[in-house]
RNA sequence: GGAUGGGUUCCCGAGUGGCCAAAGGGAGCAGACUGUAAAUCUGCCGUCGCAGACUUCGGUGGUUCGAAUCCACCCCCAUCCA
C-alpha cells in the first residue's frame, strides 16, 4: 500500500502540495524532515502524530530527519501563540535534544544512515543578515506572506517584524536540508502549513528542484480543542513527568467520539481492527478505550508498563486486589508524626495543591481513604492505619494514590 | 511622530470613588446521573487558612478616611494619518 494511502486511510492527511507528483516521488526512497522545538526536554502528545507519521514513513523505506529547532526557538513561531519564547542556552538545547532523541528512538531507527538528527542552530546562528536577505529574502513576497492564515490572525492582534521572520528561517531550514541531505519533503502539523509551504517553495524557486509539503491533522478533541491537556498541563511522554498510569488513564477516558480517530492516528493496529473497535457503541466502547489506552501506553512506555497500568486501572475501577502501578508517595514516620491531618497528607501526595484545596475536596465529599468516604476535614491518619502495602487515597472518582511508610 | 480607542483575575469580558477578590461566560476541579464517556443539574473556582489574614485590575508616583475606578508621568497594544 502506498504510504500516502496509508496516511489517508488512517486520517493523517490534512494538506499536501503537488499530490500526484508526491505519489511518484514516494515510490522511491525519499528523505524527509519534521521539525521539533527543543523548548523542553520531553515531547508531549502534541508531538506524537508527526512522530508516528515519521515511523510510518520510515517503515515504508524513507529516511527521516528530525530537525531540532535550536535556532528557530530563539525567535519563536508566531502561529498559535502570542508570547515570545525564552532564549535557550546551547547547553539547555543540547540537554533537550538528548532527551527528545531518546524518546524518538522508540519509534525511529537511528541506525547507520536510517535516520538523521540535526539542529538548525548549526546554520541559522551563523547567518549574516545582509547575505541572508540577498540570498533568501528576495524569494519571499510580503504580500503573499500576509495572506497566510497564521499571519492573518496575528494582523488583528499585532505581529512584530522579529516574528515575521520566522517563516523565512523555517523555509531556509528546508533549503539547507535539501542541500545537505537531498531532503525533498517536510512533514508537520497542520498549523505549520504556511511555514512548510514557504520552505518547499523556496527549494523549488532557488534550486529548481522538486520539494513537497505535507501536513497531518492536529490531535483535536471532538469539540476542536487541542488534545492532551491535563490538570498538570501537557500529557508528557516522559514517565517522570506523566506516569504511565496517568497516561493510560488519559486515553482510557477519551470521548467516545474520539476513540476511532485516536486508534487510527496513535496506534499501528490494522485498520480493520480500528474500524471494528470504533464501531462499538454504548458500554461496549469501553473495550475500544481499553485497547486504545493499552496500545498507546505500550508504544510509549513499553509493554510491561502498559500492562501494569492496565492492571492497576482494572483493580482500582473494577474492585478486587490491588496490583500494578499506582502513583505512590512514601512518607517517613517522622513526617507522619509531625502532621497527620488528612488534608496535609493529601497536599503532600500532590492530590491537592494546598491544605486549603484539600479541605475543599473533603468538604465536597471527594475524598476516600481505603474506600471509606471521609467528610471530616479534621480527620487524621494514624500510623497503624497504614498497611504494609500502602493506604489507598482516592480523590474524585478517578484519582488514586497510594501512601506508604518508609 | 500625530490623532483616536484600549491594557481587569487561566481565557473572553463587565465594572468609572466605598456594597469589589471584582458581574457574566468559557476552561478547570468536585458532587449527582452514567459506561472510568458525553449531555444535564449542583457546588467550588486569587493565595494561605479553623477563624481570619494577605496579594491582585499595564508600571510608578499622587489626591482621598477609602482607588480597578480620580490626577500626573511612563510602558505596551490596536486603528487611522505621516
Amino acid at each position: 500500500m502506498h504510504i500516502l494511502d496509508i496516511f489517508k486511510e488512517r486520517g493523517f492527511f490534512a494538506q499536501v502540495t503537488f499530490e500526484e507528483e508526491l505519489y511518484k516521488q514516494l515510490e522511491e526512497p525519499t528523505t524527509f524532515y519534521v521539525g521539533f522545538d527543543p523548548t523542553g526536554d520531553s515531547l508531549h502528545i502534541g508531538h506524537y502524530i508527526p512522530i508516528i507519521a515519521m515511523a510510518h514513513m520510515q517503515r515504508a523505506g524513507h529516511r527521516p530527519i528530525a530537525l531540532m529547532g535550536g535556532g528557530t526557538a530563539m525567535v519563536g513561531d508566531p502561529s498559535g501563540k502570542t508570547e515570545l519564547r525564552q532564549m535557550l542556552t546551547p547547553e539547555t538545547i543540547r540537554h533537550n535534544v538528548a532527551g527528545i532523541k531518546k524518546q524518538m528512538e522508540r519509534f525511529l531507527d537511528f541506525g547507520e544512515g536510517k535516520a538523521i538528527i540535526v539542529n538548525n542552530a548549526d546554520w541559522l546562528l551563523k547567518l549574516n543578515y545582509v547575505d541572508f536577505l540577498r540570498e533568501i529574502g528576495v524569494y519571499f513576497s510580503v504580500n503573499q506572506m500576509l495572506t497566510a492564515e497564521c499571519y492573518k490572525q496575528r494582523l488583528e492582534k499585532g505581529l512584530t517584524f522579529f516574528e515575521f521572520n520566522y517563516m523565512l528561517m523555517q523555509g531556509y531550514d528546508f533549503l539547507e536540508l535539501f542541500r545537505r541531505y537531498g531532503c525533498r519533503l517536510q512533514l508537520g502539523g497542520d498549523d505549520q502549513w504556511s511555514n512548510i509551504l514557504a520552505g518547499a517553495d523556496l527549494v523549488r524557486r532557488k534550486e529548481r528542484e522538486k520539494a513537497f509539503a505535507l501536513t497531518c491533522k492536529l490531535l483535536l478533541t471532538g469539540d476542536g480543542m487541542k488534545m492532551g491537556k491535563t490538570v498538570k498541563g501537557a500529557l508528557w511522554l516522559d514517565p517522570a513527568k506523566t506516569t504511565p498510569y496517568e497516561f493510560y488513564q488519559y486515553f482510557r477516558n477519551v470521548d467516545d467520539a474520539d476513540v476511532e480517530k485516536c486508534l487510527a492516528l496513535l496506534t499501528f493496529l490494522p485498520m480493520d481492527e480500528v474500524r471494528r473497535l470504533g464501531s462499538l457503541r454504548d458500554s461496549g466502547i469501553n473495550e475500544a478505550k481499553r485497547v486504545l489506552a493499552f496500545e498507546v501506553t505500550k508504544l510509549i512506555h513499553g509493554e510491561e508498563e502498559a500492562g501494569k497500568a492496565q492492571q492497576a486501572a482494572a483493580s482500582l475501577f473494577g474492585g478486587g486486589s490491588l496490583e500494578g502501578s499506582v502513583p505512590t508517595t512514601a512518607l517517613s514516620r517522622e513526617e507522619l508524626l509531625e502532621d497527620n491531618r488528612l488534608t496535609t497528607l493529601l497536599a503532600r501526595c500532590g492530590l491537592a495543591k494546598s491544605r486549603g484545596a484539600a479541605r475543599k475536596l473533603v468538604e465536597q465529599n471527594a475524598v476516600s481513604v481505603a474506600d471509606v468516604k471521609i467528610t471530616d476535614v479534621e480527620a487524621r491518619i494514624a500510623e497503624d492505619q497504614i498497611p504494609a502495602d500502602g493506604l489507598m487515597l482516592k480523590v474524585g472518582k478517578k484519582t488514586h494514590h497510594r501512601l506508604t511508610l518508609r
